[in-house]
DNA sequence: TAGATTGTTAATCGATTAACAATC
DNA sequence: TAGATTGTTAATCGATTAACAATC
């Protein structure tokens, strides 16, 4: 039934990911089908607004029916490209590298960490999880052996650009980036941000008064 | 010379962070004035937006001249609230919460973290850079002798909303949620989350084709 | 003064909401 | 069939961009 694709636009594009995981709730609560109006009130949106964003990729729903969970939820998911694996490896195996290659979490949804690099000499060759931690230096082979499709920038800020260039150079198409810095990338890469101290920032901001 | 407070929109507040980023990078490179030319260059954003930010706070520039690199970057600190400390728990001592005790980054922005708390019998009493985990069952007491204002919600998802209920009851007006799930909150607290797995979503989303 | 650049109003663009015919 | 709810078009609202008078 699924309709043509339509342009999707960023603020489309950034609910998705919040739609998929209320359907997987719902849907592992037992609901069979759920109307735009009922799902509206759950997740506080219009129900018009969800119509529309479903409506981006073709129609999902039926009159007088509603939406069947998980049918929608697996288009979604498709939606999302998380029906297939990724492979991740991570660079700069600090606090936060390691707590990414910890979390099993991210595993369930086909996100598979294969490697941390990083450049300090305690830190190579040692595990976690059964994640290695590389030779900053091995970077680039072990790409070239490895299907990988993501790297989390996870170094000081300093480093980030110059180990995203190395990467991308290999053919990673896809940046996870932590670093507290805007990278550059030619148009074919995708770069997601995860700016922490941005996000104090604005908690601290709405803390204060406006 | 600073007028009056406008209404600030969600999209002006999210670019804050950024444009007080990119000021005390350019103020550390030296550069003592700037113009909304300049900066909307380095930015990649339009003059025009630049200056109808900065103007929901008042006016910092001057015509002719531009805008006072120094003040400007003060004036947006005073904004954020990044002018003074915050103190800060960690809910939930694993990776990620221990990620973030250890992350020495945000300790320069004045967010200092005070404790984290766990349930795991092998964490509590241990210390991470000399911050103690806690029994989960000191929390009341601990926020009641400590003033703390940010609580990070490191837990699995199914407990954040609990804990966010007790340290809501004890007073704190921020919650950095890190869980996959949406909390509720009274009108007068702050939720700023951390979706980590939106966040990979959304970059899987984005190579995938769209 | 002349040149530059702001602050601010007006025009445009895009996103959200409302409304309703289509249809299950 | 009657009731419910979608898909979609139209109306509204808000955010971004353009333009320019004010002024340093």
């Amino acid at each position: 039934m699924a309709k043509q694709k339509n342009y999707v636009s960023e603020a489309v594009m950034r609910r998705i990911p919040r739609y998929y995981r209320y359907l997987t709730d719902i849907e592992k609560a037992g609901t069979e089908r759920i109307s735009s109006r009922e799902l509206s009130q759950r997740m506080r949106l219009t129900a018009s607004q969800i119509r529309q964003d479903f409506n981006c990729f073709g129609g999902f729903g039926q009159q007088g029916y509603g939406y069947n969970v998980s049918e929608l939820r697996q288009e979604l998911q498709k939606i999302l490209g998380v029906n297939t694996d990724h492979h991740v490896i991570v660079i700069g195996a600090g606090n936060l590298g390691q707590a990414l290659a910890n979390y099993t979490g991210f595993k369930k949804d086909g996100f598979l960490v294969n490697g941390l690099f990083d450049i300090n000499p305690r830190l190579i060759g040692i595990s976690i999880r059964g994640i290695n931690i590389y030779d900053l230096d091995d970077l680039e082979r072990f790409t070239d052996q490895n299907p990988i499709q993501i790297a989390a920038i996870c170094t000081p800020k300093e480093k980030a650009q110059e180990v995203t260039n190395r990467v991308v150079r290999n053919g990673i198409k896809g940046i996870w980036n932590f670093a507290a810095v805007d990278i550059n990338v030619p148009q074919d890469v995708v770069v997601e941000n995860v700016h922490l101290s941005d996000s104090l920032y604005t908690l601290s901001f709405r803390m204060n008064d406006y």
